[in-house]
DNA sequence: CGCATTTGACCTGCGC
DNA sequence: GCGCAGGTCAAATGCG
């Protein structure tokens, strides 16, 4: 599984149809000429529009929407009345007896969501560089799958980050990941133990226990994602840049590894994850190989 | 013992 | 105004 791929093919498959089309593969495949786009080399591509997806912050525009992850202004049924901007205190856990104004500072809040939608396989649920921490789970109609409510670890920090992950009815291999609000902190350096100190205690937890691909092969063919762990950065220096796939985690190094794969030209605004860039990948001709 | 998860209750927004 | 559905809280529980 070593075979050597090339970015410049995926990326002209991506390119080819990033303008117009919401999956990457749709258009990769069933538009390009070439037969011989394996599945393989779809997971890949797919692997990097759901990187992007990870690390777009919510207010950048564009660039995601053209890829898996939609960004949602606000709920179709959160239209109206967008009072105040979020402020809600430190750690909304510290209320004891839920006044009213605690309440209304989270429905106040809930008007003005930003969304950011993503469908991500069981494997990818546990692959974001943030620790989360769960704080509820909702069954939801006409889904025969509950809607889990997580959010950042370091809310205590005044981080309103939230994700809500729920199967999807149609596809129980796919996960709709929601993401709500963007951390107000840079990303854990050591996610691993962010990771092991979550806790399992329900076999339909989405987060955790993540199945290795050679025990869990993917079969879907259309929303097939890799974790960004399994994105391993390496011969950064050479003229020959490569990304590789990897059984190793590393995670934290994978943005820092971007950073230099781009040469810090790619990245909007800052060094945030969020922020990083595709498109330079795509430009600069940089070759992708590795496996699954 | 500290911390994460579970789970029932509570609150709010929205549609009717 | 009422009921429903979604989102959050917080006490209880359990794991490491």
């Amino acid at each position: 599984m070593a075979d050597d791929w090339d970015l410049h093919a995926v990326v002209r498959g991506c390119s080819a149809v990033s303008s117009s089309a919401t999956t990457v593969f749709s258009g990769a495949v069933s538009s390009h000429t070439n037969p011989m786009f394996t599945y393989e080399e779809q997971s890949k591509a797919v692997l990097f529009r759901d990187i992007q997806d990870f690390y777009t912050p919510f207010t950048q525009e564009s660039n995601v929407s053209s890829f898996s992850c939609l960004n949602y202004p606000e709920e179709p049924r959160q239209r109206q009345n967008q009072k105040r901007p979020l402020s809600l205190s430190a750690s909304s856990g510290s209320v004891t007896s839920k006044p009213t104004g605690s309440n209304t500072s989270r429905s106040k809040r809930r008007k003005i969501q930003h969304k950011k939608v993503c469908h991500v396989a069981a494997e990818a649920l546990n692959s974001d560089v943030w620790a989360w921490r769960k704080y509820g789970q909702k069954p939801i109609k006409g889904s025969p799958y509950p809607r889990g409510y997580y959010r950042c670890s370091s809310t205590s920090k005044g981080c309103l980050a939230r994700k809500q992950v729920e199967r999807n009815r149609s596809d129980a291999t796919i996960f709709i990941v929601t993401y709500t609000a963007e951390h107000n902190h840079p990303a854990p350096t050591h996610r691993n133990s962010l990771a092991g100190s979550t806790r399992q205690k329900s076999s339909d937890h989405p987060t955790t226990t993540i199945a290795t691909y050679s025990s869990s092969p993917v079969t879907s063919t259309d929303e097939f994602v890799l974790p960004a762990e399994d994105l391993a950065v390496g011969d950064l220096d050479g003229d020959e840049d490569l990304l590789s796939l990897s059984d190793t985690v590393v995670s934290e190094d994978f943005f820092e590894g971007l950073e230099e794969f781009a040469g810090g030209d790619s990245f909007s605004g800052n060094s945030s994850p969020a922020s990083f860039d595709l498109s330079w990948v795509v430009n600069s001709g940089a070759a992708i190989s590795g496996g699954i």
